[in-house]
DNA sequence: ATGCCTCAGCTCCTGAGA
Protein backbone atom coordinates (compact mmCIF):
# COMPACT_ATOMS: atom_id res chain seq x y z
CA UNK A 1 0.00 0.00 0.00
CA UNK A 2 1.25 3.38 -1.17
CA UNK A 3 0.42 6.38 0.42
CA UNK A 4 1.34 10.49 -0.31
CA UNK A 5 0.72 14.05 0.46
CA UNK A 6 1.41 16.86 -1.45
CA UNK A 7 0.83 20.22 -0.93
CA UNK A 8 -0.37 21.48 -4.79
CA UNK A 9 -0.71 25.48 -4.11
CA UNK A 10 -4.30 25.29 -5.52
CA UNK A 11 -5.83 22.45 -7.04
CA UNK A 12 -7.01 25.01 -10.09
CA UNK A 13 -3.82 25.32 -11.47
CA UNK A 14 -2.22 22.09 -10.59
CA UNK A 15 -4.67 19.41 -11.77
CA UNK A 16 -2.93 18.36 -14.85
CA UNK A 17 0.24 18.16 -12.43
CA UNK A 18 -1.63 15.52 -10.16
CA UNK A 19 -3.27 13.57 -12.64
CA UNK A 20 -0.06 13.62 -14.41
CA UNK A 21 1.86 12.24 -10.82
CA UNK A 22 -0.81 9.75 -10.16
CA UNK A 23 -0.09 8.25 -13.34
CA UNK A 24 3.06 7.71 -13.00
CA UNK A 25 2.58 7.13 -9.59
CA UNK A 26 -0.49 5.21 -9.10
CA UNK A 27 -0.53 5.83 -5.36
CA UNK A 28 -3.67 4.51 -2.90
CA UNK A 29 -4.09 7.49 -1.10
CA UNK A 30 -3.03 11.13 -1.57
CA UNK A 31 -3.34 13.77 0.54
CA UNK A 32 -3.94 17.39 -0.70
CA UNK A 33 -2.94 20.71 0.85
CA UNK A 34 -3.86 24.23 -0.30
CA UNK A 35 -6.42 23.38 -3.03
CA UNK A 36 -7.29 27.14 -2.87
CA UNK A 37 -10.71 26.40 -4.36
CA UNK A 38 -14.60 26.13 -2.37
CA UNK A 39 -16.20 22.24 -2.96
CA UNK A 40 -18.41 23.58 -5.78
CA UNK A 41 -15.22 23.58 -8.02
CA UNK A 42 -13.82 20.50 -6.63
CA UNK A 43 -12.80 18.16 -9.89
CA UNK A 44 -14.70 15.32 -9.17
CA UNK A 45 -15.21 13.94 -12.69
CA UNK A 46 -11.28 13.87 -13.39
CA UNK A 47 -10.27 11.99 -10.26
CA UNK A 48 -13.32 9.51 -11.02
CA UNK A 49 -12.01 9.04 -14.52
CA UNK A 50 -8.50 8.74 -12.83
CA UNK A 51 -9.80 5.96 -10.61
CA UNK A 52 -9.76 8.08 -7.95
CA UNK A 53 -12.64 8.46 -5.48
CA UNK A 54 -12.11 12.23 -3.22
CA UNK A 55 -13.64 13.60 -0.51
CA UNK A 56 -12.68 17.62 -0.21
CA UNK A 57 -12.75 20.13 2.45
CA UNK A 58 -12.28 23.15 1.17
CA UNK A 59 -12.47 26.64 1.27
CA UNK A 60 -12.36 30.15 -1.11
CA UNK A 61 -9.38 31.76 -1.36
CA UNK A 62 -6.69 30.27 0.54
CA UNK A 63 -6.15 26.40 2.69
CA UNK A 64 -8.98 23.33 1.33
CA UNK A 65 -7.36 19.76 1.73
CA UNK A 66 -8.43 16.59 0.41
CA UNK A 67 -8.45 12.91 0.52
CA UNK A 68 -8.04 10.78 -2.34
CA UNK A 69 -7.71 6.97 -2.70
CA UNK A 70 -8.54 3.88 -4.71
CA UNK A 71 -10.54 1.71 -2.29
CA UNK A 72 -13.52 3.68 -0.60
CA UNK A 73 -13.58 6.01 2.62
CA UNK A 74 -15.03 6.13 5.24
CA UNK A 75 -15.86 7.92 8.42
CA UNK A 76 -14.68 11.28 7.26
CA UNK A 77 -14.13 13.48 9.70
CA UNK A 78 -13.29 17.24 8.53
CA UNK A 79 -11.04 19.44 10.74
CA UNK A 80 -10.17 18.86 14.44
CA UNK A 81 -13.56 17.56 16.95
CA UNK A 82 -13.02 19.77 20.33
CA UNK A 83 -10.83 22.56 18.67
CA UNK A 84 -12.82 25.44 16.41
CA UNK A 85 -11.23 26.31 13.68
CA UNK A 86 -12.75 28.73 10.52
CA UNK A 87 -9.95 27.48 8.47
CA UNK A 88 -10.41 23.93 6.39
CA UNK A 89 -7.16 22.32 7.04
CA UNK A 90 -7.87 18.73 8.04
CA UNK A 91 -9.49 15.77 6.61
CA UNK A 92 -9.22 12.30 7.75
CA UNK A 93 -10.94 8.73 7.20
CA UNK A 94 -10.30 5.34 6.84
CA UNK A 95 -8.76 3.07 4.05
CA UNK A 96 -8.08 -0.70 3.77
CA UNK A 97 -8.14 -0.21 7.33
CA UNK A 98 -6.29 2.48 8.03
CA UNK A 99 -6.85 5.95 9.72
CA UNK A 100 -5.53 8.80 7.55
CA UNK A 101 -4.79 12.05 8.34
CA UNK A 102 -4.57 14.41 5.85
CA UNK A 103 -3.44 17.89 7.50
CA UNK A 104 -2.41 21.40 6.31
CA UNK A 105 -0.73 22.89 9.45
CA UNK A 106 -0.76 27.17 9.93
CA UNK A 107 2.09 28.67 8.89
CA UNK A 108 2.18 31.12 11.82
CA UNK A 109 3.78 33.82 9.60
CA UNK A 110 6.88 35.28 12.21
CA UNK A 111 7.09 33.93 16.51
CA UNK A 112 4.88 36.21 18.52
CA UNK A 113 2.50 37.22 15.82
CA UNK A 114 -1.14 37.00 16.36
CA UNK A 115 -0.94 34.17 13.78
CA UNK A 116 1.49 32.44 15.73
CA UNK A 117 -0.35 32.18 18.50
CA UNK A 118 -3.20 30.77 16.32
CA UNK A 119 -0.25 28.13 15.19
CA UNK A 120 0.29 27.28 18.82
CA UNK A 121 -3.37 26.86 19.79
CA UNK A 122 -3.95 24.56 16.97
CA UNK A 123 -1.31 22.47 17.16
CA UNK A 124 -2.06 21.59 20.54
CA UNK A 125 -5.93 21.42 19.60
CA UNK A 126 -4.21 18.88 16.83
CA UNK A 127 -2.29 16.52 19.85
CA UNK A 128 -5.27 16.34 22.24
CA UNK A 129 -7.41 14.91 19.17
CA UNK A 130 -4.61 12.56 17.89
CA UNK A 131 -3.98 11.09 21.32
CA UNK A 132 -7.63 10.04 21.00
CA UNK A 133 -7.70 9.23 17.55
CA UNK A 134 -4.81 6.57 18.42
CA UNK A 135 -6.46 4.80 20.83
CA UNK A 136 -8.96 4.15 18.94
CA UNK A 137 -7.41 3.29 15.78
CA UNK A 138 -3.93 2.10 16.14
CA UNK A 139 -3.39 1.68 12.81
CA UNK A 140 -2.64 5.92 11.79
CA UNK A 141 -1.09 7.80 9.18
CA UNK A 142 -0.61 11.78 9.82
CA UNK A 143 0.57 13.38 6.95
CA UNK A 144 0.40 16.92 5.34
CA UNK A 145 2.06 19.92 5.05
CA UNK A 146 3.29 20.62 8.46
CA UNK A 147 4.85 24.00 8.15
CA UNK A 148 7.50 22.55 10.69
CA UNK A 149 11.52 21.37 10.31
CA UNK A 150 12.26 18.74 12.79
CA UNK A 151 16.15 20.02 13.26
CA UNK A 152 18.76 21.39 11.54
CA UNK A 153 18.88 18.69 8.95
CA UNK A 154 15.39 19.55 7.20
CA UNK A 155 16.76 22.98 6.89
CA UNK A 156 19.30 24.61 3.90
CA UNK A 157 20.61 27.40 5.74
CA UNK A 158 20.62 26.44 9.33
CA UNK A 159 22.42 29.07 11.31
CA UNK A 160 20.98 32.24 9.20
CA UNK A 161 16.63 30.67 9.79
CA UNK A 162 17.65 30.06 13.59
CA UNK A 163 14.44 30.34 15.50
CA UNK A 164 12.61 31.76 12.32
CA UNK A 165 9.28 30.36 11.67
CA UNK A 166 9.10 26.50 10.59
CA UNK A 167 12.42 26.76 12.83
CA UNK A 168 11.47 28.12 16.45
CA UNK A 169 12.22 25.95 19.43
CA UNK A 170 8.36 26.27 19.99
CA UNK A 171 6.99 24.49 17.04
CA UNK A 172 9.63 22.01 17.19
CA UNK A 173 8.98 21.36 20.97
CA UNK A 174 4.99 20.47 19.22
CA UNK A 175 6.44 18.77 16.77
CA UNK A 176 8.38 16.16 19.21
CA UNK A 177 5.19 16.29 21.30
CA UNK A 178 3.54 14.95 18.34
CA UNK A 179 5.78 12.00 18.43
CA UNK A 180 5.48 11.43 21.50
CA UNK A 181 2.02 10.09 21.53
CA UNK A 182 3.17 6.78 19.59
CA UNK A 183 4.56 8.34 16.11
CA UNK A 184 7.21 7.77 13.97
CA UNK A 185 8.77 10.30 10.99
CA UNK A 186 8.74 7.75 8.25
CA UNK A 187 11.03 9.81 6.38
CA UNK A 188 14.13 9.12 8.97
CA UNK A 189 13.09 5.58 8.94
CA UNK A 190 15.74 5.18 6.40
CA UNK A 191 18.85 6.29 5.52
CA UNK A 192 18.54 9.56 3.31
CA UNK A 193 20.38 12.05 1.29
CA UNK A 194 21.71 14.95 3.32
CA UNK A 195 20.24 17.75 2.17
CA UNK A 196 16.68 16.41 1.39
CA UNK A 197 14.25 18.71 1.44
CA UNK A 198 10.10 19.13 0.26
CA UNK A 199 9.19 22.93 -0.44
CA UNK A 200 11.89 25.47 -1.62
CA UNK A 201 10.78 29.06 -2.14
CA UNK A 202 9.97 30.26 -5.72
CA UNK A 203 12.37 33.35 -5.37
CA UNK A 204 16.01 33.30 -6.22
CA UNK A 205 16.10 30.00 -7.64
CA UNK A 206 15.70 28.50 -4.40
CA UNK A 207 15.16 24.99 -5.93
CA UNK A 208 17.93 24.80 -8.42
CA UNK A 209 19.98 26.05 -5.52
CA UNK A 210 18.46 23.69 -3.52
CA UNK A 211 17.81 26.40 -0.70
CA UNK A 212 14.53 24.44 1.02
CA UNK A 213 12.87 22.98 4.13
CA UNK A 214 11.45 19.13 5.20
CA UNK A 215 8.50 20.73 6.53
CA UNK A 216 5.70 18.13 4.44
CA UNK A 217 6.02 14.84 6.84
CA UNK A 218 4.70 11.68 7.02
CA UNK A 219 3.36 10.43 10.46
CA UNK A 220 2.84 6.73 11.40
CA UNK A 221 1.90 4.94 14.67
CA UNK A 222 3.83 2.19 16.20
CA UNK A 223 1.79 -0.19 15.13
CA UNK A 224 2.98 0.56 11.23
CA UNK A 225 6.33 1.33 12.15
CA UNK A 226 7.67 -2.43 10.96
CA UNK A 227 5.00 -2.18 7.90
CA UNK A 228 7.42 0.75 6.23
CA UNK A 229 9.23 -0.37 3.49
CA UNK A 230 10.68 3.03 1.89
CA UNK A 231 9.80 6.74 2.50
CA UNK A 232 10.79 9.35 -0.50
CA UNK A 233 10.58 12.92 -1.75
CA UNK A 234 9.69 13.10 -5.51
CA UNK A 235 11.55 16.26 -6.42
CA UNK A 236 10.16 15.56 -10.17
CA UNK A 237 7.30 17.58 -10.14
CA UNK A 238 9.32 20.67 -9.06
CA UNK A 239 10.99 20.72 -12.16
CA UNK A 240 7.54 21.18 -14.09
CA UNK A 241 6.92 24.42 -16.00
CA UNK A 242 4.55 25.98 -13.35
CA UNK A 243 5.23 23.97 -10.33
CA UNK A 244 3.52 23.97 -6.66
CA UNK A 245 6.50 25.09 -4.42
CA UNK A 246 6.29 22.18 -2.72
CA UNK A 247 7.30 18.02 -3.69
CA UNK A 248 5.00 15.42 -3.02
CA UNK A 249 6.66 12.81 -0.16
CA UNK A 250 5.08 9.32 -0.76
CA UNK A 251 5.52 6.39 1.93
CA UNK A 252 5.29 2.80 1.18
CA UNK A 253 3.78 -0.25 3.48
CA UNK A 254 4.59 -3.43 3.51
C1' DA B 1 15.96 44.48 1.13
C1' DT B 2 8.48 45.08 4.92
C1' DG B 3 12.32 42.38 -1.68
C1' DC B 4 12.95 38.47 -4.53
C1' DC B 5 7.94 34.41 -6.89
C1' DT B 6 3.14 32.70 -7.19
C1' DC B 7 -1.83 32.57 -6.56
C1' DA B 8 -6.65 34.39 -5.66
C1' DG B 9 -9.62 38.11 -5.98
C1' DC B 10 -14.98 42.89 -5.46
C1' DT B 11 -7.85 42.04 -10.02
C1' DC B 12 -3.86 46.65 -12.81
C1' DC B 13 -2.65 46.17 -6.39
C1' DT B 14 -2.91 43.60 -1.93
C1' DG B 15 -2.60 39.70 1.35
C1' DA B 16 -0.64 35.50 2.22
C1' DG B 17 2.34 31.97 1.66
C1' DA B 18 7.01 29.80 3.85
Amino acid sequence: MKLATWNINSLTVRLPQVLDWLAANPVDVLALQELKMTDDKFPFDALTQAGYQAHCFGQKTYNGVALLSRAPATGVIRNIPGFDDELARVISADVEGIRVIGAYFPNGQEPGSEKFDYKMAWLKGLRNWVREELKAHPKLVLMGDYNITFDDADVWDPVGLKDTIHCTEEERYELRALIALGLHDAFRLFKQADKSYSWWDYRDFGFRRNRGLRIDHILISDALKPLAKSCVIDRTPRKNERPSDHAPVMLELL
